[in-house]
DNA sequence: ATGCCGTGGAAACCACGA
């Protein structure tokens, strides 16, 4: 089974490229980030004419998840995150899918930091520590994945110095990330691929792509039971340079049935 | 070293992204 992730970077803009992408990499299951898409504007017909079934909640302008999945039916579990009745930001999407819990994220951006950003960026990564370390209480199979705008180490980037102020890097955001791996997930990327220079993201200008300035922000972390299955992964880094493209690169991982 | 580009929404500019 492949499951994926992948930052569209607005559902209006993206979906010849999004309906490309499936049909050439066909995912089970695709986690998608930043719809930027009021929920009744979502073009369900067209993502289930592409063979997928679909849970998604959308967000005007900002913002927005959803979940795909390829025959298999969707049961959504939740579509906030614990912990903030206030927070009304579309950055959560939790569902079942056979007996897999999938959890689809769009951790905030946190810039400019310091600033309320960035409090709001801590405080939602606390909010999601908590609920992560109730998942994986459960010793079900989990999978959590999305745009995690994290760097986790200075061998996720193209250049550190560019980086050093950036909340995506700063020390607060590396030790969140640290601490909930450290609960017991499997960074599944970094597992196949322990030294390599493996980036998800790059800049739309100064010619980040073609120069490899890159970083590696979108992440899947993996309970025991499905860190055991894990067969490959890698990144679609090439639909990074295809036309009317989004900054991210779809992400991928394979389980063994 | 820098939102230099891309997107959406409102209104022909601004907010936001990482």
């Amino acid at each position: 089974m492949k499951i994926a992730t992948y930052n569209i970077n607005g559902m209006n803009a993206r979906l010849p490229v999004l309906l490309k992408w499936l049909g050439e990499s066909k995912p089970d299951i695709a986690c998608l980030q930043e719809l930027k898409m009021p929920q009744e504007n979502f073009p369900e017909e067209v993502i289930k004419n592409a063979g997928y079934n679909v849970v998604w909640r959308g967000q005007k302008s900002w913002n927005g998840v959803a979940v795909l999945s390829k025959e298999r039916p969707i049961t959504e579990i939740t579509r906030t995150l614990p912990g903030d009745a206030e927070d009304e930001q579309s950055r959560y999407l939790e569902v079942t899918i056979g007996d897999l819990t999938i959890v689809c994220l769009y951790l905030p951006n946190g810039n400019p930091a310091p600033g309320p950003k960035f409090d709001y960026k801590l405080k939602w990564f606390e909010r999601f520590n908590a609920h992560a370390k109730e998942l994986f209480s459960s010793d079900k199979p989990v999978v959590l994945t999305g745009d995690y705008n994290v760097i986790p180490t200075e061998n996720d980037v193209y250049k550190v110095k560019h980086v050093e102020k950036d909340a995506l890097f700063l020390p607060e955001t590396r030790e969140a990330f640290q601490k909930l791996v450290s609960q017991g997930w499997t960074d599944a990327i970094r597992k196949l691929y322990p030294d390599e220079k493996i980036y998800t993201y790059w800049d739309f200008f100064r010619n980040a792509y073609n120069r490899n300035a890159g970083m590696r922000i979108d992440h899947f972390l993996l309970s025991p039971l499905v860190d055991k299955k894990l067969v490959a992964g890698g990144v679609d880094k090439e639909v990074r340079g295809w036309e009317k493209t989004s900054d991210h690169a779809p992400v991928w991982i394979e389980l063994k049935d």
